[in-house]
DNA sequence: TTCCAGGACCGGG
DNA sequence: CCCGGTCATGGA
């Protein structure tokens, strides 16, 4: 992509990440591939083009947002060291393989909450349609056609018909319940800092319309959580086939959440998604 | 037409 | 605790 090369800057080598891995996995869902394999999304209210090219992850962001994006794809986390520990199986040592180069990016934790609703009962192609029309409909306009996630305040003041557009059905009203939650700040990111993984749990399925999985999704991607792991029926499948039955993700330690992410990424991949 | 998708809630056993 | 029905929507 030569056009593209002019004003890139390299964010990390292809060996530490995998662009299309870590953004087609399903952990988010505002990024597009275009026909040269480049990347666009938008998060933090910026919107950023990256693409890979002689074994580096070049993107064109301003100098003054590297750090953010750094953050936000965790560069400053050892993927290689974490993908290592996963040997308790050759089922999870081709996983491991298969998705080198993901990484769980560090959302932000409002969009991962109410994406997450979204997500229930869905399939990720709907998914990503539908936040696309909340973000067209109530994100800022950041110009050429790219939207931010709106903000908790903005959706909590809606009513269930101003959510219509969506077409997403019984979730409205969930979205709008943690729309308020998050808004009166009887839910935010940092009440989570002391709670153990179980507490945290409990804690937002306080929610009404957030139940076992979502919230493991919320505590993985917006608190960035690496302990929590995301039972959904991609996954049901997946432990039921490769692992015993009295499984426990403990056992695959501080980064099961990784191994969640890897595992699920292969049994889509491999069922042609 | 029926089945399925990164589920959750609710009632009853 | 586990079970089945129900909740919208759209694509296969």
């Amino acid at each position: 992509m030569p056009s593209c090369t002019k004003s890139g800057i390299i964010l990390a080598s292809t060996d530490e990440l995998s662009i299309s891995k870590t953004l087609d996995c399903g952990q988010c869902f505002r990024w597009s591939r275009d026909e040269n394999g480049a990347y666009t999304g938008v998060a933090g209210g910026r919107v950023l083009r990256l693409w890979e090219e002689n074994d580096s992850v070049f993107c064109d962001a301003p100098e003054n947002d590297l750090p953010f994006w750094r953050d936000y794809f965790d560069l400053d986390t050892d993927y290689i060291s974490a993908g290592a520990k996963f040997t308790q199986s050759d089922y999870l040592k081709t996983c491991a393989e298969f998705g080198s180069g993901i990484h769980i990016l560090r959302q932000d934790f409002w969009e991962a909450l109410c994406s997450f609703i979204v997500s229930q009962c869905n399939n990720i192609p709907r998914i990503k349609k539908i936040i696309s029309t909340l973000c067209g409909h109530f994100g800022e306009n950041l110009g050429e056609g790219f939207y931010s996630f709106p903000e908790a305040s903005k959706i909590a003041a809606l009513d269930e018909s101003d959510l219509a557009p969506l077409r997403c059905g019984y979730r409205a009203a969930y979205i709008l319940n943690a729309a308020r939650a998050v808004s009166e700040g009887s839910l935010c990111p940092s009440m989570f800092a002391e709670l153990s993984p179980e507490e945290a749990l409990n804690e937002l399925k306080k929610i009404h319309g957030i139940g076992n999985k979502v919230a493991s999704c919320v505590l993985l991607f917006g608190l960035h959580r690496m302990d929590a792991f995301p039972i959904d029926v991609w996954m049901k499948r997946a432990l039921k086939e490769h692992f015993p039955r009295d499984f426990d993700p403990k056992v695959l330690g501080e980064f099961a959440g990784l191994a969640q992410q890897y595992i699920f990424f292969y049994a889509r991949s491999s069922d042609g998604k």
